[in-house]
DNA sequence: TCTATTTTGTCAATCCAATTGTCAAAGTCG
DNA sequence: CGACTTTGACAATTGGATTGACAAAATAGA
C-alpha cells in the first residue's frame, strides 16, 4: 500500500510515450500529446529526453494537412539490444536481439542434460563471445533472458523473484539461482522465466498477441507448458504457477491423469520408435505428418482431445480474446493440431456464444520460446508501469536515468 | 494509452490513505507515512482533506511509546450508505449498509418473475422509503447498486458499462438498461453486477476474501455462478463472462453438459417434490439435510463431482489462493457441500503440490449477494484506484471533491 | 528528579513536472 | 494572396510532494 510522487508519474509517462511511438510511430509530438491526453509541451519536454537517450529520433516531417508540417518521431530499435538464453533438456539456444524483436545472431548447441553449472559456463562464455563479435560494448545490453523449462517458485513476490524448481525431467537444476549466478558473472540484470511465459510474452510483445489484454499461450515442447495474459500482463497466480495447464488433471477412463502426460514428447518418440520408425528431436515430427503417419495422427488427436477441454475451460474462466498455440515443435505439425483443436473445441462449445476467441498460432515459429526469453529484458525497460506507486521502480540497465 | 499528471496522483494516495487507515486503523499520521512510504507532511495535508469530509476522525493518543503521544486516526463508517438490491426470479432484498458493510436497515420480499418495470418501480419506492425512515440526506447515499442473475454484456470496456443480457430463466430481462433507468429516477449513482461477481466484491472487501490477492468464488443461488478476483480486483475478462463456470462445459457419460445443469435448484426442486418432499424455495433444503435424506446427499454429491472438476482447473489455471463457496443457500447445506467438494478436489490432484487453494466458506452468509451488491458503490467510493492514468477517475457522488 | 533522547505533527521554503498562455513559423484552403 | 490551421517552443504559473527546522510531549536512563 505505497503511495506516489512526480517522479513515479513522470517515470510512468514516459513509458507512455515512448510506448505510444513504438506500437504506433512515426508520430508526431502533437499525435502523442491527443493520444496520451498530456498537453503538447509536457510531450516535448519528454521527447528531448528520448531523443538524448537515442531511444527516438526524429525522420522527416509530415505534409499534406493543413498547419505546419509535424515532425516525426521514430523508436529506434538499435538503441539496445538483449540476450536470450532457451535452456531444455537437448538444447542451449541463443539469441541477440534489437529493441524491436529482430534477430541479429542466433546460435544453437545440442546438449545432453547440461548441468546448471555447465549452462552458467557456456552462457557467459557465449555473452562475451556475443559482444566481441558484434562489436557491441557492454552499456548497450539492457539485459539477459533465461529460460528454463518448467515451474518455479515465487521467492519474493513483491520484486517478483523466481528460482526454479523441480523442472520436469530435468535432473540437478531442483531450486539453482541460475539467473543471480549468471547476472554477478556478466555484471548484467539476468532474468530467469519459464518458456512458456516468456513466449507468451514475446508473443504479446511482437507477435500474434500484440494489443491483446487477455489471453492464454499454449507451449509446445518437449512437454506442454502454457502462459496466461491478463490485462496485457503476464499472469503468475500466487505460487508462480498459473497457467501451467501441464499438470492440470483431467479424467481419463475413469480415473485421473495429469494433461502435461498427453503431450510427453518423450513418450511420443518412444511409441513411434517401438512402430519402426527413426525419430530423435521434434524437428523429426514433420516428416511423419507430411507422410499422414496414423499412428501419429491418432497421437496428435487424442492430444487435441484433452487439450481442448482444458482451452475450453480457459475460455469459461478467463474469457480472453485469443488462444495462441505456440512453442518449439514444427510449425506444420502446430497448425495440425490447431485444426484438431478447433474441432474438438466447437464440439464441446454448447451455449450458443454471440462471440469466442480466437484459436491462432504464433507467430514466433519455432524459436518461440527463446524469441520470448529475449523480449524479458526489452519488456520490463519498455513496458508501461502498471502500478505508479514507489516501488514499481524497474531494473533494466541501461537507460536507468530516463526509464526509471 | 493515458498519461498522467499530479491531480491523478494526488486522488491515488488520497485513496492509498484512506485505505490504510480503513483496514488497519487506528493509526496515526506518521503510522500512515511510513505504509505509504510518504512524508509525514504530506500525509498531515490528507488527512486534514479527510476529516474535514469527516471520512476520517481523530480518536485519542496512543501512549506508552517515546515521544510525542500520536493522535490516532479512524475511519468514520456512517460518513455516508450504500443501498444494495438484489433480484432474482423469487426475490427482491434490500439493504442498507454503512461504509463498513454494517447492515442497517434489511427487507425482503417474495416475488414472482418480476418484470423490469415492476423492479424498478419497486427499487424507486424503497429507497425514497428507506431514506426517509432514517431521515437520512440523499447525499449521504454513495450509490445504489443492483444484483442480477445471469450473464452480462460488456457495452463500454472503458467505461466498464455493462447490460443484463439473457439472464437464465429470468424472461423480460434481455438487454435492459435497468441501471440507467433507476439513476435516472432516483438522481444517484447506479452500478450494475451480475449477484455471483457482486457477491466476490463484498467477500474481498469485508469478508472471507479480505487481503487476498487472487480467489475464485462459487456462488450457489437458484443456478451456479463464479467470480474471479485477480490481483485484488474483480476481472471480467473480454466480453464479462469471466468466472461465469454455470456454462462451463463438463463431459458427462460420454457428451458435454454445461455445470449449471446440475445446480439447477428448480430440477431440484422438481425431482424433490417427485419423490413426495414438500420443497418450495432454498431454505427448505437446511430440514432435509438435517434429515440426511439420501435423494438431497446424492445429488450433492453428483453436483460436488462435477463442481470439484471445475474448481480444480481454476486450481492450476489461475493458481488462487483460496477458493470461496458461498450464495444464498443455507449455511448447513453450503457447509455439507464444501466437505463433499474438498473430498473429490483432493483425490482429483495427483501433482504432490506444496500448497493448495483454501477452500472456505463465505462469511457473508445466505445474504451474500445483496450485500455484496451494496458494498459496489463503496467499493468504487474507496478502493485504491489501480490505474492512475487520466481516465480512472471514479464516478462517486459523494466526495467528489476529495475522491475524484 | 532531571536530562538526554525519541517521536510527532506543523510551519515555511523549495522543488519539480504538468499546465496555461502566447507566439513565430510553415503549411493548406478558398 | 489572405484567412485559417497546426505545430512546437518559450515563459510564467500551478499544485502537490519534499526538505529542513522546530516546538511539544512523552519515555529511558542516570
Amino acid at each position: 500500500m505505497l503511495g506516489t510522487n512526480q517522479e513515479y508519474a513522470k517515470s510512468y509517462n514516459l513509458r507512455i510515450v515512448l510506448e505510444a511511438i513504438r506500437t504506433n510511430g512515426p508520430l508526431s509530438r502533437a499525435d502523442v500529446a491527443r493520444a496520451t491526453r498530456l498537453t503538447r509541451q509536457t510531450i516535448s519536454n519528454i521527447v528531448d529526453e528520448l531523443l538524448s537517450q537515442h531511444l527516438v529520433s526524429e525522420t522527416g516531417r509530415q505534409q499534406g494537412r493543413r498547419g505546419t508540417p509535424a515532425t516525426l518521431l521514430e523508436f529506434q530499435p538499435k538503441a539496445a539490444y538483449s540476450i536470450g538464453f532457451d535452456l531444455d533438456q537437448a538444447h542451449l539456444t541463443a539469441v541477440l536481439m534489437d529493441l524491436n524483436g529482430a534477430v541479429e545472431v542466433r546460435y544453437q548447441e545440442r546438449l545432453n542434460y547440461p548441468s546448471p553449472q555447465e549452462s552458467l559456463e557456456k552462457m557467459t562464455h557465449l555473452t562475451e563471445q556475443l559482444l566481441e563479435q558484434q562489436n557491441l560494448p557492454r552499456s548497450k545490453i539492457c539485459g539477459v533472458g533465461i529460460g528454463v523449462p518448467g515451474p518455479m517458485r515465487m521467492l519474493d513476490s513483491a520484486k517478483d523473484q523466481r528460482q526454479v524448481i523441480n523442472p520436469h525431467g530435468f535432473p540437478g537444476w531442483e531450486n539453482t539461482p541460475i539467473a543471480e549466478h549468471l547476472a554477478e558473472r556478466l555484471d548484467l540484470p539476468v532474468q530467469l522465466e519459464n518458456n512458456a511465459t516468456a513466449a507468451a510474452i514475446g508473443e504479446s510483445f511482437y507477435g500474434a498477441g500484440q494489443g491483446l489484454k487477455h489471453f492464454f499461450y499454449v507451449f509446445l515442447g518437449m512437454g506442454l507448458g502454457g502462459g496466461l495474459f491478463i490485462q496485457g500482463q503476464p499472469f503468475h497466480g500466487l505460487g508462480g504457477n498459473a497457467g501451467e495447464i501441464g499438470f492440470l488433471p483431467i479424467q481419463n477412463a475413469g480415473r485421473y491423469e495429469q494433461l502435461g502426460y498427453f503431450f510427453s514428447a518423450d513418450m511420443l518418440f518412444n511409441m513411434l520408435r517401438a512402430q519402426g520408425h527413426d525419430i530423435k528431436q521434434l524437428e523429426d515430427l514433420a516428416h511423419l505428418l507430411a507422410q499422414d503417419d496414423p499412428d501419429l495422427l491418432a497421437w496428435l488427436d487424442q492430444a487435441a482431445d484433452h487439450l481442448a477441454r482444458a482451452l475450453l475451460s480457459v475460455e469459461y474462466l478467463v474469457d480472453p480474446e485469443a488462444l495462441i498455440v505456440g512453442g518449439s515443435w514444427p510449425v506444420p505439425v502446430l497448425e495440425h493440431l490447431i485444426q484438431d483443436l478447433r474441432q474438438h473445441i466447437n464440439s464441446g462449445r454448447i451455449q450458443h456464444k454471440s462471440y469466442a476467441p480466437e484459436l491462432m498460432l504464433s507467430h514466433a515459429g519455432e524459436d518461440a520460446a527463446v524469441l520470448g526469453v529475449a523480449t524479458l529484458p526489452i519488456y520490463h525497460m519498455l513496458t508501461p508501469l502498471h502500478h505508479i506507486h514507489k516501488e514499481a521502480a524497474p531494473q533494466s540497465r541501461l537507460f536507468t536515468g530516463v526509464l526509471s
